[in-house]
Formats: C-alpha cells, structure tokens, sequence
DNA sequence: CCCTACCTTGGACAGGATCTAAGGCAAGGC
DNA sequence: GCCTTGCCTTAGATCCTGTCCAAGGTAGGG
C-alpha cells in the first residue's frame, strides 16, 4: 500500500501520518471495513485521529479511484481496498460479512439494447446474499 | 392492488385509511419511490397521515414480502411494487431515477462453486448504473 | 528554516429512519 | 348497533451516518 501513497503523493498528496493509518487500515484482501471500523483501527496507531479525518481521507481515496466504496443494505457504507481489479460481492444476509467474488460471465453483456430505456450504461454492480458458514452452524 | 389489502387482511391485519392511501400510492410499473415520496403522495389523498405510519406500512409490506426495498448509495431507500415478478435495476447516477430491468441469462448460475466461500446462495441483485436520457441531455 | 497552502480537529449540523408514550379506532362478540 | 380490546396512528424525541465549519497545525517547496 506504501506504493499507493507515493503515487498519491507524486500527484500533490500531502503526506500526513493520518492518511498513512488509514492506508495501512486498508490492506489485504476481501476487506470491507465501514468508516468506524476503519477509525476504530486507525485510532489504535494513531489515537488523535478524528472521525473527520477518516470520512475526509476515504471520501478522497474513493473519488481518486483508489478505494471502493460499497453500499449494503440500511446500513454503513464498506471501503474496499481492491479497486483494481472489478469484482462483484458475496454478502451475508445475517452478520453482513462480506467476499469477493469473480462470477463468469459478463452481465454488461445480458442486458440487451431493448432493455436499456435510453440510458448510457457504462459500470454494472452484481450482489449474491446468503448465509454464510459461521452462521449457518 | 386492492387483492393485496384483502390478502393482507385475511392474515390479520387491520385494514387503516392510512394503510389503503400507502397501497394506493405503490403501484404501477416502474415505481420506486422514497418513503418522504410515498408520504407526500399518501398525503395529498389523506392530509393527517404521519411519517411515522408510513414509515411502519412499508417496514410492514417489506417483511410480508409485498414490496421490495432498493437501497441505492448514499439516498434514501426506495420503494417498489413489483416485487411478484422478479427483476434487476438500471439506475441513473446523475438524478437516481430507476427503471426495471429482465437482464437474459442466469447470473447465480455464474457463481462457480469455488467462489461460494461456504455460503449458501439464494438470491442475486444485479445493478446497472448509466446516465438517463434526460440527464444527459 | 520559513512560509503558506493544505490538512486536521471537535463540535455543530443535516437527512434518513426508528422509537416512545399517549390517544384513536377496526373489527369481532354481544 | 354498541362495547371492548388490542392493534394502530401520531408528534416529537432520538439515533445513526455522514458532512460542514472555523480555528489551529504542519508538510514540504523554496
Ligand atoms: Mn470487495
Ligand atoms: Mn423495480
Ligand atoms: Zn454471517
Ligand atoms: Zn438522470
């Protein structure tokens, strides 16, 4: 991730030990954390870290392309670190856990020109529910 | 939708003024309305109903499983009708409006059992995301 | 080492949604 | 028809997520 921030950096990115936490914060795969828990982590680094800045740097991140940002159901949005290479989501009906996935097939493609209703589609979001094993048992 | 209220009745529930405008108000094809939306419609037929009721009615509709709730990003849910006949959405990122959509081919069957993590899959949501034809004009 | 523009901070604020306690009313039983 | 009772509705308080603000702090180019 340290290569995220240079490059941010290279593009006018202040360097600032806050958005180095969160960085860190945002590392490995089918992580999904909501913006408290990313504070809740951060916070153990970093304790004076402030609410404002976790929402501040993950809103930039996100509008930078460098972090996704995924809405589940009513509840809080998750940031999820593996912006770069598309992949859909696995979502637990009961705890809200979530995984990636990489189903095959591409669903841009099933929608057929009749269906589109005048629109330019341009990005398609694909969400499996169920329950997962801890659950389950 | 009047079958509706009469199913619902039959299954004890008390059949409101408040409840009748709710039900009044969701239908139709391509409805997904926000809850301030449905109350202000509700509203103009029967001026004293409270958020608070419409608030209930639809939480109410949405567990018996009559409506269906769409959670798009960051706004508000979004109500709709058409939960019978099972179908996917194609949202405009621009003003959120939504229209229904029948994508062809089977997108749970493009989950490999590799990708399953151990869950037990039973529903997928697809969302296409594009600009409408007004927006973009 | 300075300067300044950018960053961080706590707290106020806003919108969506839920909860509460008090009064209202649907509908079954007489 | 009218009572009764338990469900329903209501206004307003409250909660949660996320944004905004004004004041002070600091990264990093010169
Ligand atoms: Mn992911
Ligand atoms: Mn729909
Ligand atoms: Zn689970
Ligand atoms: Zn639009």
């Amino acid at each position: 991730m340290s290569d995220l921030l240079e490059r941010l950096r290279e593009r006018g990115w202040r360097l600032t030990a806050q958005r180095r936490v969160v960085a860190e914060v945002l590392d490995g795969d089918h992580v999904h954390l909501t913006a408290d828990e990313v504070h809740a982590r951060a916070a153990e680094r970093l304790p004076e870290i402030s609410r404002a800045t976790v929402y501040n740097t993950l809103r930039e991140l996100v509008h930078r392309g460098e972090v996704l940002e995924v809405a589940t159901d009513g509840r809080a949005k998750r940031y999820d670190p593996n912006a770069h290479r598309p992949h859909h989501h696995l979502l637990c009906s009961r705890c809200g856990s979530m995984r990636d996935v990489r189903p095959t097939g591409d669903p841009l493609a099933d929608l057929p020109a009749s269906q589109s209703f005048g629109f330019t589609v341009s990005e398609v979001e694909v969400t499996y529910r169920g329950v997962c094993p801890d659950c389950a048992a």
